[in-house]
DNA sequence: CGTAATATTGTAAAGGCTTACAAAAATGTT
DNA sequence: AACATTTTTGTAAGCCTTTACAATATTACG
């Protein structure tokens, strides 16, 4: 091609010396550099992945950006896989999107792996990115039927140890904001908490409301589970953002004090749950480890590897949204 | 290629088949289609991009993703481009990295346009861009000197409705809480106001504060600001994430009221200044049309347009941080 | 039914690079 | 200095498509 017309060498000449590693003396080396610089050279990375069969890039599924657990994952994994020399291609489905499709077009940019952080995936396309060896993680999410791999906060963990905090706190009466779409992660939640309580004090009657994942959705829930019969002293909300609702309705709203008459824990850990106003208890979804741990993964050559399902411990970050262990404890 | 084997016809044949508005009979389309899903055959973007010349790629650079206003107009810029098939590649610098050469490596992914949020570009770029017909938009910033797109709020315009608001509000005493970084957004809307309190109510004198763009930096920003001589009454802060810590610090670290003892004012409207908690009076950053406009330059073919500045009328979004107009107006 | 017009198909070149291989140059060894 | 090594260079094939062009099949029409 014309640099290496200009600089009065082989193609080869050129591709070697933007390619780090090769063999090429620093005579030629700096021709060509000084011919590239002059005809404003850039390689081309479609030529070079077509034959090197990677392209440096990543694809991301993400359900959405209002929850800013997934900025966290976005910006994160962004930040990791540069230093790698890879760059995020952004796959956010709108609901009527099947997601097969969206899968088959990350394929057709031949990424060099997906990251799926929710939303699921058939296992049809799994075989498919299986065959083709391409890795598919998924991040918060795990479907044991599917041979992917999955990194996630320890679900299970978490909600036993909110439901610890809660009685410790003295709740008596205990209900749950979750979420309306079944995301695995929202259930088992769920399902931890409502089997501490009951296998560590024999609580059964536990009010629950469905919302959507949303301030808005975390708003309208509380409304409806701190109107039931039995007001509960203690909320679970499933996810930060519906927690922030479920504040600003309970103070604002109800006109009641958190955590003097209802002490509430969200799951998460985003930004806004420290800020002043909210101060939330919360118990954190570790995001630079999950993503740390997909690096890995993601770097995994051979799709020969089972599939991992990597666990990661809840922690809890107690901040003033719940009360604190009764003196006589 | 194996497809075309299988399905007994040509190379063409199957590349016709999947290219929409082709010419070919539905008999070999269906015998291609037949083949391709046996074979799990799924088509080669780099290839394809290699001879087309378009990849459906946009990069879009993004200094951080922790103030929304970023997600919001990410989110917005994946969802309308996903519409015309084509993926956002995204690049988020680290402050050592040097833009040039994260423009450099969007070119080299021969990406169809290249969106900067923030951040800047150097006129040596920008003309290498030019050069190779790529466009270039940036969003919410501009340089008069450089000759590439932009589209953003009308900041003078932001500046002076919300000076008008404050003074409106019975305002005698004016604060500016400003971002630390030299973005001109920041910058023109802080003259604006300036020049707005100074031009019709002859107020020249205002305590300033420069912070990080954060939560912290509207904290620490807003405690030093409301510690003046002579205390503030209404405050401007020129990010709503920054007006959020600046009314924490006011309620909860001052023990003032909000708007009674001081009026806030934020710019963005993000997501969070409709918090009850917050009910932050902001003039909004209108992400739907910024994105609607970026979407029309890029679609631009020629680079032979001239670059163009498209600008926004400002909106006010009136909560309740802001003092109403006293009666007697 | 024969010819003209149109639609469909195949052939082969091209797109910009990497890389196996062979040839040439530089370096080391005795 | 003669040879064995090692390093550098060039040649050419190949990565998977698209597309201009020519060839063939189909349809329309008098």
């Amino acid at each position: 091609m014309d640099v290496a017309r200009l600089a009065g060498v082989s193609i080869a000449a050129v591709s070697r010396t933007f390619t780090p590693g090769s063999s090429i003396s620093s005579k030629l080396s700096k021709k060509v550099h000084k011919a590239a610089l002059q005809l404003n050279y850039v390689p081309n990375n479609l030529a070079r992945s077509l034959i090197t069969r990677r392209t440096n890039i990543v694809a991301l599924m993400l359900p959405n950006l209002d929850n800013q657990v997934y900025s966290a994952l976005l910006s994160e994994a962004s930040l990791r896989l540069q230093e790698n020399n890879t760059q995020l291609l952004l796959f956010t489905p709108n609901d009527d999107n099947d997601f097969d499709r969206t899968l088959q077009r990350m394929l057709e940019y031949q990424v060099d792996a997906i990251v799926i952080a929710a939303a699921s995936i058939s296992s049809r396309m799994a075989a498919l990115c299986l065959g083709r060896d391409v890795p598919v993680v998924m991040l918060g999410r795990h479907l044991p039927s599917l041979s992917v791999h999955s990194v996630r906060g320890d679900a299970e963990d978490g909600g036993v140890k909110a439901a610890q905090l809660l009685l410790n706190g003295g709740g008596k009466r205990f209900g749950i904001i979750s979420g309306s779409q079944s995301f695995t992660t929202m259930l088992e939640r769920k399902q931890a908490i409502l089997k501490h309580l009951s296998s560590s004090s024999g609580i059964e009657d536990v009010v629950i409301a469905d919302g959507k994942l949303t301030y808005e959705g975390g708003y309208q829930a509380a409304l409806e589970v701190m109107s039931s019969a039995e007001r509960p002293d203690s909320l679970f909300c499933l996810t930060d953002i519906m927690a922030l609702g479920a504040m600003d309705a309970i103070r604002h709203k109800l006109n009641l004090r958190i955590p003097e008459d209802v002490a509430v824990i969200g799951f998460d850990d985003i930004p806004e749950a420290a800020h002043e106003s909210y101060k939330l208890t919360t118990v954190r979804t570790p995001v630079r480890q999950m993503i740390h741990h997909m690096m890995e993964l993601i770097a995994l050559e051979s799709s020969e590897e089972p599939p991992q399902t990597i666990m990661i411990d809840a922690e809890l970050i107690l901040r003033s949204s719940t009360r604190s262990v009764p003196s006589h404890l």
